[in-house]
RNA sequence: UCCUCGAUAGCUCAGCGGUAGAGCGGUCGGCUGUUAACCGAUUGGUCGCAGGUUCGAAUCCUGCUCGGGGAGCCA
């Protein structure tokens, strides 16, 4: 008999069908003639219940094994279910035991647990719940994204992990060496010479892949990355991640209003997506996560984004009456308390603040005529904050090198990247998305950590 | 990295100088339809680690480790 995953027989399946299901017990509830046993397999947050008659052959014998965690296959009926809380259940005619669980040491119980303590048990996490749910948004996440970019004609292009490029300014890198460490510490007056290392360079983790993505677009017209960026900042939030996964578009022949209007579709249709693939699970963090995650989700798809220059946004926030600890000022980058309030209080909604001062933005983004600011753009979304950020890239020779000597950066491992404005240079634009902190918005969980199944922060990288 | 709060049973926490507690979980028993089942009983501890103060420290002090919240850096 065919295997049949626990969703579609929840959804699908007629009483008087006979089926088979494998998965793991959430829970048992003993009674003195039978058993009600719920099992679930991970394709759905609603578990299968299944009821096992006390005159099963061995019934004594297996429903003892039968606890929190057991993986079983359940052979049998399905019938209407007489009682409120589910549409049908299953009347269990053969059970197997395919691996015990202790109750005395297994660490789930059917009751709450705090994230923090999930966590500490990474192996077993995803059992729960919560990140059961999670982890399905996030898969639904990842699904969108390809459908977004592939039925707009976008090529999905594999950027490097492994790069020479440290120029980007985005944050600390990790070294990626096979130098041996031992050998440097012993011989403390010796210099590290990165010739006789693997690549015979100095080489990093990738912070971004969009130098490279440039190079794509420049060739194919509308590229994106989607992979795991590394940032080794010093960073303890619940925002941040040292490993995570980025979504970066770059479109030739587009400027900074095509970036802000492609951002803008794009969140939407991933939100519409997950809402219509993923409707059990998003209730479910509308219920026991965040009141607000439908109300958001409504919101991010049917209101048209905020737009304003950064000059603007300085304007509102100088007027707003608001105490903030950092004090506003033009020239300076938006705080946290400053990108809340414009989301959270003035919009409540996105935002996309564009035209920064060039002073706070990298070497690449375009200069705009008044010479002060750049073609560049945030979406700052409410209780999230920056969720995209992007812009126009310099496609101009002069004005690039000009600008890379103003910030003193070395130009020597850019030659490939200037020599893209020296052959067919055309205006192009794009962004970057962070994935994980996409999955946090859509699901309104707390902390970065528990939308990603292995988080890599300072200090852990357990499991 | 900075500020701040915290660490006590498997989990969530109370106790805040004088014999280590509760709820949940686990175990045993009961219950003819439960669904975070219910009822009764029972089990369970190097009070994060290392020092110090004290007749006496889970409790006060110092350092360290780890965790939460906030900030910076950013996505």
């Amino acid at each position: 008999m065919q295997l049949e995953r626990i969703a579609r027989i929840l959804k699908e399946s007629q009483p008087g069908e006979r089926i088979k299901i494998k998965g793991w017990v959430r829970t048992k509830r003993e009674l003195k003639e039978f058993s009600f046993v719920e099992i679930n397999d991970g394709s759905s947050l609603a578990n299968l219940q299944v009821i096992i008659n006390s005159n099963l052959p061995h019934y004594n014998e297996k429903i003892k094994k039968i606890n929190t965690g057991t993986a079983v296959a359940i052979e049998g009926n399905l019938v209407e279910s007489p009682a409120k809380g589910q549409r049908i259940e299953l009347h269990a005619e053969s059970v197997d035991i395919i691996g015990d669980c202790d109750p005395e040491t297994y660490p789930l119980q059917k009751k709450r647990h705090s994230f923090e303590f999930l966590r500490t048990i990474g192996h077993l996490r995803m059992r729960t719940n919560t990140l059961g749910a999670v982890m399905r948004v996030r898969n639904a996440c990842a699904n969108a994204i390809h459908q977004f970019f592939q039925s707009r004609g976008f090529l999905w292009v594999h950027t490097p992990i492994i790069t020479a490029s440290d120029c980007e300014g985005a944050g600390e890198l990790f070294t990626v060496t096979t130098l041996s460490l031992e050998e440097i510490t012993q011989q403390k007056d010796k210099q590290i010479t990165y010739k006789d290392d693997f690549f015979g360079r100095h080489t990093y983790l990738t912070v971004s892949g969009q130098l490279e993505a440039e190079i794509m677009a420049m060739a194919f017209t509308n590229v994106y990355t989607f992979g795991p960026t590394f940032r080794a900042e010093n960073s303890n939030t619940s925002r941040h991640l040292a490993e995570f996964w980025m979504v970066e578009p770059e479109m030739a022949f587009c400027d900074l209003e095509g970036d802000q209007n492609l951002a803008e579709e794009f969140l939407k249709y991933i939100f519409k997506y997950v809402l219509e693939k993923c409707p059990e699970d998003m209730e479910f963090f509308n219920q026991r996560i965040n009141n607000n995650v439908l109300k958001n989700a409504e919101n991010i798809i049917n209101e048209e984004f905020a737009r304003i220059t950064y000059t603007e946004a300085i304007d509102l926030l100088e007027k707003s009456g608001k105490n903030f600890e950092f004090p506003v000022a033009w020239g300076m980058d938006l705080q946290s308390e400053h990108e809340r309030y414009l989301a959270e209080e003035y919009f409540k909604k996105p935002v996309i603040v564009t035209n920064y001062p060039k002073d706070i933005k990298a070497f690449y983004m375009r200069l705009n005529d008044d010479g002060k600011t750049v073609a560049a753009m945030d979406i700052l979304a409410p209780g999230i904050g920056e969720i995209v950020g992007g812009s126009q890239r310099e496609e101009r020779l002069d004005v690039l090198q000009a600008r890379i000597e103003e910030l003193k950066i070395n130009p020597e491992p850019l030659w490939w990247y200037l020599e893209l404005r020296k052959y067919g240079s055309v205006p192009h634009s794009g962004f970057g998305l962070g994935f994980d902190r996409l999955v946090q918005f859509i699901t309104g969980m707390d902390n970065i950590r528990d939308v990603i199944p292995f988080p890599r922060t300072p200090m852990n990288a357990e499991f």
